[in-house]
DNA sequence: AAACTCACG
DNA sequence: ACGTACGTGAGTTTC
C-alpha cells in the first residue's frame, strides 16, 4: 500500500521556531532558525518513514469557518512574532523549490485540511501519516491513518507514532473520543473553554468510562464522579457542546486533492540552490547534493571577481627570482600554501586586469626551499593569506621567520562576525559573495598532489581559492574600515597571529616523571574512595561516573531528597551534592571521587598524552573562536589548569622552567573591575582604585555602611560576589544563590551597590540601550559584538542579550588590552636582545620563560609593557613573580 | 551527537 | 510569570 506523509506546516514550523534556540540569521539579519529546524525535522521524518508521497498544509484562517460560532475564539491568542512571520514566505519558497505540494485554503485551518486529506487518501486506498504537534489531530487516527506526534523537549525533537493500538494504550479509549475529552477539559492554546472546573484528570476518567459526552450527559446525574464534578458538568453543558464542535476536525474542505499528485519529486536544483545560498545554508547544499546553476541566465548573481587567472608552474631558479622581484613592487599578493608547504600558490595583479597564479612543487624545483625563505621572510613582499597563525607555525617549523604579512581573511572575518564560529574560505565565499566555491578537500586530501595523481583538478581548486582570498581581502578590508575596526585589526589581531605561532612553537616544559607519579598517587586514592562509595551504597555494580546510575543510587535507593532535576533525570552536580552534605556520608566520598578522577583523566592522563618529544606541551591558541575577543586554548587547554584547590594546584608544580631558566608570571590585578570603573566613569569606584585599598573591602564598607577597618570577611565575600555579578549582568536571584542569602537580601545589596556606584548603573542602562538601538556593543578598541538576541520577543533570549551587552564590552576590552600587551612584550624582548620568550596567556596572565640572569629585567619589562598599554582613569596594575615552576611564580 | 560535569578567567 | 551570571574546552556516559 502506498503511503503519504502530510505535515501540519504551522504546527511544525512553530515547534522549529521555539526549538531551535540557536540564533540563526543571515548576514543581513533575516532570521532562519524556523526554516532550518523545519527542514531538519522533515529530513529526519523522510529518512525514518520513507513515504511515497509528501505534502504540507498551512493555516489561512482568521477567523475560521469552523469556529465562527464562537466569537472570542483566538481573540486573545497572540499573533506570530515577527521573527517567525518573516520566515513563512521563505519556507513556502523552499518547499516550492523542493517540489513539495502545499495546501492552504482561505477560511480553513491546517488541521481541517489534514483531516480532509486523510479521508481522501483512505478513499483512494492509501495509507496516511499525519505529522503534527497538536494532539487534537489524534481524533483522525484509524487503521490506515497514523499520527506522528512531534514534541520538542529541551531543544530536541522526538516523534511518537500514534496508531490505534498505541492510542488506546495511552488513553484507554478510542481515538475518536479525543474530541469528547477536549470538549470537557478545553484547550487553552486553542482557547476553547471546556467545562469549567473539569481538568485533564477528571475528563480522562469520565471518557475512559463513558467514551462520549452524549453518554455522560445521558447518564447525569448518576455518573460516577465527585459531587463537585457533577455540579460542574451540569452547569457546563453548553460549553461542552460548543467545545465539542470546536475540537472536531472537519474532513470536508473543498480542496482538489489526489494522493498521486503528491508523489515525491526531485527538488528544482537551481531554485533551491539559490534559496539555500540566500539563506546561507551551506551544509544543506551539500546534503541535498545541489550544484551551482550551469549555463547562461544564472550568472547575474556571479561575483565581480571571476577567476581569470593564467597559471604557470615555475620550475627554474631564474623565474622565481624574476617573480620575487616583481612581487616586491606590488601592494599585495594573495597566497595559498598547503599545510605542509609542499605547494604554494600566489596570485597578483598585473597590467591592471590580468590575474596570474604560480605554483611550486618541492620535488620539481631544487631551489624550492630558498624560495620559501625568500618569499615568506621578505617584509617587502606584502602577502595576504587565509589562516595566518597556522601558516606562521608551519614556517617557524622550517626555520623561516614570517615577515610581510598584511592580511588574514580568517581573522578579518572573525572580527566582523565574532559569533559565527567558523570561517572556512568556502563559507566566507558563500556569505560574502553568495557563491559556492570548490571544496577545499580537492587540494587538501592526501594524495591530491601525490606522485601518481593528476593535479589538474586540485590545481584549479587551489588557484580559485587563492583568487577568492584576494576577493575577500578587498571586501573585508572595506567593511573593517567602514566599521572603524581597521586599527584594531592592523594593530592587534593581525600582528598577534605571529606572536601566537611563536608561543605555540616554543611550548611549555612539563615534568613528565612528576606528573606520572602524581597520577599513580591519584589512582591509589581513587581506588580507595571507590571502595568506600560501593560499601556505603551497599552495591558495587554501578558506574559512579554515570550521573544516571549515581542518581538512582542516591535518590531512589538511599532516599536522599532530590535538589534539582535535569532534562534527563536527577541533577548530581557539585552544587547539589554540597547541599546534601551531612545527609549521608557517601556524599563526601563522591565529591572526593569526582575531584580525583577529574584530576586524573583530564589533567594527568590528558596532558601526558600531548607531551611532545621535546618534553614540552604545545597548545594551540584559537584566535577566531570567542564571541568577546578572548583567546582560547586547545589540545590541550592550558587555560584551565587547576589552581583553586590545594590538590589541583599541585599540577602547577609540574609546569617548570628548564635548567638555568625561570618562569616569570605576570597578571593584571582586577582588570575587569578597573575597566568597569573607567568605562562607566564612576568616580566613587575610580577613587576606590586610586586609593590602592582592596576594592572588595571598599565596596563592602560602602554597601554595608561601615568603615574599611570594620569590614568582616563575610561582608567582603558578599561584596566580591556583587562586584563579579555586576560584570556578568547578574539578577538578585543568582546572587542570592551564589552567596547563600535570600533573594530579598541580595536585592538590597544590589540596590545599595547602585546607590554608591551610581555611575555604574547609568553605564549599564546606557549600554543596553545602545545595543537595542544599534544591534551591537563595542570595546574601547572598537571590537564589536553583534547582539541580535536583544531584540528577541522571547523573554529569556532577550534577557541573555542584555547580559551579553553588559559583559562583552568589559571582557572584550580586557582581551584587547592583554593582546596589545603580548605584542609589546614580544617585540621588546626581541628589541632588547633578551632570550626570554612568551609561553602562555591565561586571559589576564602572561608567562615568560627566560634565563635566570634575565629574571629581573624581564619582570620589569613585562610589568611596564602590560601596565603601559593604555592610560585610563584608573591605573592598570600588573603583578610579576619569578620562580622555577608555575606554582612558584604565580 | 548530546548531555552532564567540572576545570579555568 | 517567566528562569535565573559572562566567556571557554575536555572527559565520560548514553542514545
Amino acid at each position: 500500500m502506498k503511503k503519504l506523509m502530510v505535515l501540519d506546516g504551522n504546527s511544525i514550523v512553530n515547534r522549529a521556531f521555539y526549538g531551535v534556540s540557536q540564533n540563526l540569521t543571515t548576514r543581513e539579519g533575516q532570521p532562519t532558525n524556523a526554516i532550518f529546524g523545519f527542514l531538519n525535522i522533515l529530513n529526519k521524518l523522510l529518512d525514518e518513514a520513507a513515504p511515497d508521497a509528501l505534502c504540507v498544509t498551512f493555516d489561512r484562517a482568521a477567523p475560521t469557518f469552523r469556529h465562527q460560532a464562537y466569537q472570542s475564539y483566538k481573540a486573545n491568542r497572540k499573533g506570530m512574532p515577527d521573527e517567525l512571520a518573516s520566515q513563512m514566505p521563505l519556507l513556502k519558497d523552499v518547499l516550492g523549490a523542493m517540489n513539495v505540494p502545499i495546501y492552504e485554503l482561505d477560511g480553513w485551518e491546517a488541521d481541517d485540511l489534514l483531516g480532509t486529506i486523510a479521508r481522501l487518501d483512505e478513499e483512494a486506498g492509501w495509507e496516511t501519516a499525519i505529522v503534527t504537534g497538536d494532539k487534537d489531530a489524534l481524533q483522525l487516527v484509524t487503521d490506515r491513518t497514523t499520527v506522528k506526534l512531534v514534541s520538542t523537549r529541551m531543544g530536541r525533537t522526538t516523534t511518537k507514532d500514534m496508531t490505534p493500538e498505541a492510542f488506546r494504550e495511552e488513553y484507554g479509549f478510542e481515538p475518536r473520543s479525543i474530541i469528547d475529552l477536549k470538549a470537557l477539559m478545553g484547550d487553552s492554546s486553542d482557547n476553547y473553554p471546556g467545562v469549567k472546573g473539569v481538568g485533564e484528570k477528571t475528563a480522562m476518567a469520565l471518557i475512559q468510562q463513558y467514551h462520549t459526552i452524549d453518554a455522560i450527559y445521558a447518564a447525569l446525574p448518576d455518573v460516577q464522579a465527585k459531587p463537585a464534578a457533577i455540579k460542574n458538568l451540569t452547569a457546563g453543558e453548553e460549553n461542552a457542546r460548543l467545545s465539542y464542535d470546536l475540537a472536531t476536525i472537519r474532513t470536508d474542505a473543498p480542496i482538489n486533492f489526489k494522493p498521486e499528485d503528491n508523489l515525491r519529486q526531485k527538488p528544482d536544483n537551481n531554485r533551491l540552490y539559490q534559496l539555500f545560498l540566500d539563506l546561507e545554508f551551506s551544509k544543506l547544499i551539500d546534503k541535498y547534493g545541489l550544484t551551482a546553476p550551469q549555463g547562461e541566465g544564472d550568472t547575474a548573481e556571479a561575483p565581480a571577481f571571476e577567476c581569470t587567472c593564467t597559471s604557470e608552474t615555475v620550475e627554474t631558479r631564474a623565474r622565481t627570482e624574476e617573480l620575487l622581484a616583481l612581487w616586491r613592487g606590488r601592494d599585495c599578493v594573495d597566497v595559498l600554501a598547503l599545510p605542509g608547504l609542499d605547494v604554494v600558490c600566489v596570485e597578483w595583479q598585473e597590467d591592471e586586469k590580468t590575474n596570474s597564479a604560480a605554483l611550486f612543487f618541492s620535488d620539481k624545483l631544487d631551489c624550492y626551499n630558498d624560495f620559501l625563505r625568500d618569499f615568506f621572510s621578505d617584509p617587502e613582499i606584502k602577502k595576504a593569506v587565509h589562516g595566518l597563525k597556522n601558516l606562521c607555525r608551519a614556517l617557524l617549523a622550517e626555520g623561516i621567520t614570517p615577515e610581510g604579512f598584511v592580511f588574514d581573511t580568517e581573522v578579518a572575518a572573525y572580527l566582523l562576525a565574532p559569533t559565527d564560529g567558523s570561517y572556512e574560505l568556502e563559507k566566507l565565499v558563500l556569505t560574502y559573495f553568495k557563491t559556492q566555491a570548490d571544496p577545499a578537500s580537492l587540494y587538501l586530501d592526501d594524495g591530491a598532489f601525490g606522485p601518481l595523481s593528476d593535479p589538474t583538478a586540485p590545481l584549479a581548486a587551489l588557484m580559485s581559492h587563492c583568487a577568492w582570498t584576494g576577493a575577500l581581502r578587498e571586501a573585508l578590508e572595506k567593511r573593517l574600515r567602514e566599521l572603524d575596526m581597521w586599527e584594531l585589526y592592523e594593530r592587534v589581531d593581525l600582528p598577534l597571529c605571529r606572536v601566537l605561532a611563536e608561543m605555540e612553537t616554543e611550548g611549555f616544559l612539563i615534568d613528565r616523571g612528576a606528573l606520572a607519579e602524581f597520577g599513580d598517587m591519584l589512582a591509589g586514592r581513587i581506588d580507595e574512595v571507590q571502595k568506600t562509595i560501593y560499601a556505603l551504597a551497599g552495591e558495587d555494580t554501578f558506574n559512579i561516573n554515570s550521573t544516571q546510575q549515581l542518581g538512582h543510587i542516591l535518590f531512589d535507593k538511599l532516599g536522599l531528597p532530590p535538589v534539582k532535576k535535569t532534562k534527563t533525570g536527577y541533577s548530581t552536580n557539585a552544587d547539589v551534592l554540597e547541599k546534601l552534605r551531612g545527609e549521608h556520608p557517601i556524599i563526601d566520598s563522591i565529591l572526593e571521587y569526582r575531584q580525583l578522577t577529574k584530576l586524573k583523566s583530564t589533567y594527568v592522563d590528558g596532558l601526558s598524552k600531548v607531551i611532545g618529544p621535546d618534553g614540552k606541551i604545545h597548545t594551540s591558541f584559537q584566535n577566531t573562536v570567542t564571541a568577546t575577543g578572548r583567546l582560547s586554548s586547545t589540545e590541550p587547554n592550558l587555560q584551565n589548569i587547576p589552581v583553586r584547590t590545594k590538590l589541583g594546584a599541585e599540577l602547577r608544580k609540574m609546569f617548570a622552567a628548564p635548567a638555568g631558566k625561570v618562569l616569570v608570571d605576570a597578571d593584571y590585578s582586577q582588570i575587569e573591575l578597573r575597566l568597569l570603573a573607567h568605562m562607566a566613569g564612576d568616580q566613587a569606584m575610580i577613587d576606590g582604585f586610586k586609593s590602592g585599598e582592596d576594592i572588595h573591602t571598599i565596596t563592602a564598607s560602602q554597601v554595608f555602611g561601615v568603615s574599611v577597618e570594620e569590614v568582616e570577611p563575610q561582608m567582603r565575600r558578599s561584596a566580591k560576589a556583587v562586584n563579579f555579578g555586576i560584570v556578568y549582568g547578574i539578577s538578585p536571584f543568582s546572587l542570592s544563590q551564589d552567596i547563600g542569602v535570600t533573594v530579598q537580601e541580595a536585592k538590597e545589596y544590589m540596590d545599595r551597590y547602585f546607590v554608591h556606584y551610581a555611575g555604574v548603573r547609568a553605564y549599564m542602562d546606557g549600554v543596553v540601550e545602545q545595543a537595542k538601538q544599534t544591534g551591537y556593543v563595542s570595546t574601547l578598541w572598537r571590537r564589536r559584538r553583534w547582539i541580535p538576541e536583544i531584540k528577541s520577543s522571547n523573554f529569556n533570549t532577550r534577557s541573555f542579550g542584555e547580559r551579553v551587552a553588559l559583559n562583552a564590552p568589559i571582557q572584550g576590552t580586557a582581551a584587547d588590552i592583554i593582546k596589545l600587551a603580548m605584542i609589546r612584550v614580544r617585540n621588546r624582548l626581541k628589541a632588547e636582545g633578551l632570550e626570554g620568550r612568551l609561553v602562555l596567556q591565561v586571559h589576564d596572565e602572561l608567562i615568560v620563560e627566560c634565563p635566570e640572569a634575565e629574571a629581573e629585567a624581564v619582570c620589569r619589562l613585562v610589568e611596564e609593557e602590560m601596565e603601559g598599554v593604555a592610560a585610563l582613569s584608573v591605573p592598570l596594575l600588573a603583578e610579576t613573580h619569578a620562580g622555577k615552576t608555575w606554582a612558584e611564580a604565580h
